[in-house]
DNA sequence: TTGTAAGCGTTATCAA
DNA sequence: TTGATAACGCTTACAA
């Protein structure tokens, strides 16, 4: 015999009764709630959730997909675990190593109820493809979809990286160097349109043979620069598609002898601790807050209402953070 | 009526024999297999994992328990998310952000069937209570827990610091300050008392007013390295809890002109990415092995047996990486 | 090989 | 405020 009929039989009240009284209803009389909540007390009784969720429907629980738990999406990471904790879900990883098939099992996870929504932090599948099941739960996206089903909270790239440009024109450096994650990303595609707008603009070089792509962490970025000096010129500045790259960047050029920043300029991305810790001048990039957004959004169709007090009233905002590689 | 009810009305079949043929049960005859799969089909049917779950008992999600997705367990984390997925398993991320309550909820998770198995990675609460959850499924720590009832995958991490120790003193350096985490941590403790017994067996003296606590991060590294140099006496070579509180420390030698390794020598910690990229002496620790074991562990509970083929045959060991910090 | 029927542990709808 | 009873969707003895 279960605990819950256990506690049924002990304190004579109905099944109705003694779940009421599991789920703080209202419309239990004083005596009814006290006998049963001491017999709980007593037996030690916690609630099967598998149980609750056949029932109710909902887990509570929230799937997040990413093609491996990697340092760059480390901060939204922990920032959507911790606000989801807050409102009582669990997050599931569901790490893809970028194989599709991988990454459908997620979203079958939740046509099968095992999560109620899903975060995409990145994916590999084609949109059109995973838009389908949208039926079967709220999805939101960090990556940019380029699908309207899918929203996405990411900001567009472009944005701060103009605020890159402007400080390198500002700072006399002219010939510039940019290192691109994803080949296919709407991000990258953003980037290198700022990139290309802003030099045109300012009648100034856009130089695509200085293009890398899928370039992502300090060995990549160690490796590019190593590329670029075998070439007869090289840049003044580096963008780099993040942090981790610009710290690779800043190494391979001290081992080389470049000197920084009067050979070569640095400009990261996402301002993360180690860019404040190795002098490294980033584009701060307000990811938490993206975090943030992404379960609102979650949480607002879950719970059908608006969760106006967590929705910023203003837009994020990117912002320039110089130091000492520009 | 759900899905199953209509492929039970559509085939003709029973309840049970669907049911097998969802289970890849061998007692069908291929005709029903055939037909029940032919309907599954074509209504697009997954079983509901809630149900699944509450019929059989099993969740298949594991849960992993620590104060917070940082840096230092990513690789741990990465991989324990990766080997239970090719395992079947998802993995759920309980962030306790240090506090014992939100600990225990993970714990009473398991209580509740919500999760098979749970991995301690870091926690804050007495052995002596959590081990009374054990009877409600495995329980494996990577943090040394000092408790026969919890196992522990991890290493004892005297060892690598006497890699380190060794290396540091046939290079000439006896003046040695120490960087450790947790001051109660089991790891410190170990850390400190190899220490302590290698510098009396070779006549060397102990400084323990080199000690440093709660030295995690690169800033922490920083700040720490400010304070000792603030002292009349610099130490010849730092002993680092892990590579980010040496990358702290190479940095501000750096800005104070503190030349590395004539003026101080650093020894990092696990042998990351990024002490690669900056060159600096580190101990190789085989986190990922460390990981699997831990799911292994608990795979052998789950499925009562013996998963020989994942356990490695040879002890794992500690590397001493030589590179310019030394 | 197939079917019957009893679980799994809750919630939710009525009616009282 | 309470209680009967059905429903959630699947697994699994036990029989046939």
């Amino acid at each position: 015999m279960s605990k819950f009929d256990e506690i049924i039989r002990l304190s004579g009240y109905s099944r109705a009764t003694v779940s009421r009284v599991i789920n703080h209803s209202r419309h239990v009389s004083p005596e009814a709630r006290e006998k049963i909540t001491d017999i709980m007390n007593q037996l030690n009784y916690v609630p099967n959730r598998n149980a609750v969720s056949l029932s109710t429907g909902q887990t509570h629980q929230i799937g997040i997909v990413m093609a491996s738990t990697s340092e760059i999406v480390l901060s939204f990471l922990n920032q959507f675990v911790d606000i989801a904790m807050d409102y009582g879900f669990q997050t599931i990883i569901y790490t893809t190593r970028g194989d599709k098939e991988n990454e459908l099992r997620a979203f079958e996870d939740l046509r099968s109820k095992r999560v109620d929504g899903l975060v995409i932090v990145t994916c590999v599948n084609e949109p059109r493809l995973l838009k389908a099941y949208c039926e079967y739960g709220p999805i939101v996206s960090w990556q940019r979809m380029g699908s309207d089903e899918i929203p996405s909270v990411a900001m567009d790239q472009a944005e701060g990286y103009r605020l890159a440009l402007e400080h390198l024109i500002s700072r006399g450096y002219t010939r510039i160097a940019n290192l691109f994650g994803r080949v296919e990303s709407l991000n990258t595609q953003s980037r290198r349109e700022a990139y290309e707008q802003f030099m045109q603009e300012h009648h100034l070089p856009v130089r695509t043979d200085w293009y890398r792509y899928s370039v992502f962490t300090p060995t990549d970025g160690e490796q590019a620069l190593r590329q670029l000096a075998a070439d007869a010129e090289l840049p003044q500045a580096v963008l780099c598609a993040n942090d981790y790259v610009a710290i690779g960047i800043q190494s391979e050029a001290n081992k080389q002898g470049i000197s920084i920043p009067d050979q070569l300029a640095i400009v990261g991305f996402d301002n993360t601790e180690l860019a404040d810790t190795l002098g490294i001048t980033t584009i701060h990039n307000p990811i938490a807050e993206q975090a943030t957004h992404a379960f609102c959004r979650l949480w607002a169709v879950l719970n059908k209402q608006q969760m106006e007090s967590l929705l910023q009233p203003e837009p994020l905002k990117y912002k320039l953070i110089a130091r000492q590689t520009t």
